[in-house]
DNA sequence: TTGAAAGCGCTAACAT
DNA sequence: ATGTTAGCGCTTTCAA
């Protein structure tokens, strides 16, 4: 029952000055005398001084505000599975007086998504997380985020103009490369493979292409003489479903990437529809839709972005950075996780995902 | 500045009793009178009391010791990655007053192992993770833990009779499915596969059996009429080369499954000696030799087992357990985790690993 | 059986 | 500029 550590009140007796003193050198307060700050700073060279962290939050009994900025769950399983991490740091945190404040916006309407930052802004949260999906409507909005002094940290997407204090997510240009070694691996005769992008937007298409730079690298460096097409496909468009059933009966097709995990199921559901089980399919994430073809066998392989714990530790970063005084890592790189039929069970269970 | 919890003070308030009687009543300490009981009683069924945990932390000023046995990370990549992950959670734990102790047991003697476990238990600590590689010599060592009342987790391999708090690591069987399944990926002709099982000792093997049913259950539901041979080789054996250097010489071999992660680096260095490239190999964990051989091609997949989590994680769910009570999952499954030449730099770059 | 009070280590307001 | 003191919410001891 002992082992203690070193306690301001040890520091101020050895150097011969009140723990108010000691208080003010650390935390640099100013209002200490050239002789104080000489007396107390030769004693923390010598010690080893931890702040215990649990009494200062203690004893500074204050209240932090996070707020969230993130794409209407209602629409997209995708930023559900976010909202979850959300939902699951917030009780984590509640005890810590940190309060976790969720804004949605909506996936189609851009102008709303630049009023509700701006909103969020003026309601001076102590710290952001963000989802910055429009590339052109966010650069404002970060404009205003670093005029207000407030710290935030983008996740999903990866704005380098932004100047955020971290980004979490991953290396889309190694996506794809993961991508294309999926769709190699055990293909002897060459073919054509396709590259899909399907959304009903192209708000994200410069990130999507980035996933295809990847794809199409890998087969360069690896010097196959492959066939590679791609679409950017809205399939909202009244020629969507002729385009994809034209593909479906190129005779060469060997395989299909899609780079979006909506876009995944679709792309699957019109292999189902053709009856072409030879044909191999890599797309992105858990969604319950894209599990059931994962288990139907139309899709060979997920990766998985993993939004929930993505979103999770972009909370807690923030929590760590206000509570703690702990600084983030400036790029949080998330592993390229690879699902498949035999594996999803595990990622489904272990309590991480 | 505000929305304040319910606070102990509260409560008396309400109940009109003392901070000490709801105290007592909370924690059922006793010496309360049926009335005040009910009183306090009343108030909490109304209110969502929620204790403040920093608080109590502080309050109640304990030191917990958790000790850690693990064999000997000198002699043993997979071990060292595993310590590594306990002296990450140790610094974690350190602000909290908890000590973490690590107790080393050689993988070659099973009697150190027990000489060594019974040591710990005598010290009294407050709580014990442990790695029971040897079956047998575990059994009475749970018996002990069991009899001094504490509370203890196994990680790595799985001891059904220990009865622990919680067992931390990956379902076996399914593990040898996911093997089987990166094993038949884009294999169309028949032929024959092997099942290695390379280790200095037989202590594990029943564990890597476990692997092996799954493996061969994996092409049995599928209904693939393939060869499969197992051998169990010591590397230590004069024989081992050999018979090895004929395996190698079977024209239908098309794949190899190694169930350890040492010996996947032996048998990628045979498959190299051989110039034989179109063998699949699938072996487990990110061991630096692994990733030299992934890296040129050789092994094709490696299992990640994740050891440095999988210790970190137990210190954390024993940690979590004497300071906040919380209960720890029975059984904490780690994903099976897929790891390629494309994105193993993710698994590496990422912080969690 | 009960209430009062000291203390955990730190912060922050308040005298001096 | 410096020391003292009153909290933060809880535990634990000590009188009553």
């Amino acid at each position: 029952m002992k082992a203690q550590n070193v306690r301001i009140k040890d520091i101020a007796r050895l150097a011969g000055v009140s723990i108010g003193t000691v208080d003010r050198v650390l935390h640099n307060r100013g209002n200490v005398s050239p002789e104080a700050l000489i007396k107390v700073n030769a004693i923390l060279e010598q010690i080893d001084y931890k702040p215990n962290l649990i009494a200062r939050t203690l004893g500074s009994n204050k209240n932090f505000r996070i707020a969230v900025l993130l794409p209407d769950p209602q629409v997209d399983q995708y930023w559900s599975q976010a909202h979850a991490g959300i939902i699951q740091s917030q009780s984590e945190w509640a005890q810590y007086n940190i309060q976790v404040e969720v804004h949605f916006f909506d996936l189609m309407d851009k102008s709303v998504f630049q009023k509700i930052a701006f909103q969020v802004d003026q309601s001076k949260p102590d710290a952001i997380l963000i989802a910055p999906i429009f590339y052109h409507e966010s650069l404002p909005v970060f404009e205003r985020f670093h005029q207000s002094e407030i710290p935030f940290i983008l996740f999903n997407t990866n704005i380098k103009e932004a100047n955020p204090m971290s980004f979490i997510g991953q290396d889309l240009y190694q996506s794809g490369k993961v991508g294309a070694q999926l769709m190699n691996i055990g293909q002897h005769d060459p073919g054509t493979y396709a590259v899909l992008h399907l959304d009903e937007d192209v708000h994200e298409s410069v990130h999507l292409l980035e996933k295809e730079r990847g794809f199409r690298e890998y087969f360069e460096l690896k010097k196959l003489k492959i066939n590679i097409i791609d679409f950017i496909l809205n399939p909202n468009d009244p020629l969507f479903n002729s385009k994809l059933d034209q593909l479906l009966n190129e005779p060469s097709l060997r395989g299909i990437f899609v780079s979006t995990s909506k876009g995944t199921a679709v792309a699957a559901s019109f292999l189902e529809k053709h009856g072409k089980n030879n044909i191999r399919l890599v797309g992105y994430d858990m969604l319950e839709e894209n599990l059931k073809y994962l288990e139907s066998g139309i899709i060979d392989f997920l990766i998985n972005q993993n939004p929930k714990r993505q979103a999770a530790l972009g909370v807690d970063h923030l929590a760590n950075h206000l509570m703690f005084k702990k600084t983030a890592p400036a790029n949080d790189l998330f592993p390229l996780e690879v699902i498949t039929q035999q594996n999803v069970a595990s990622y489904l269970s272990s309590g991480i995902h």
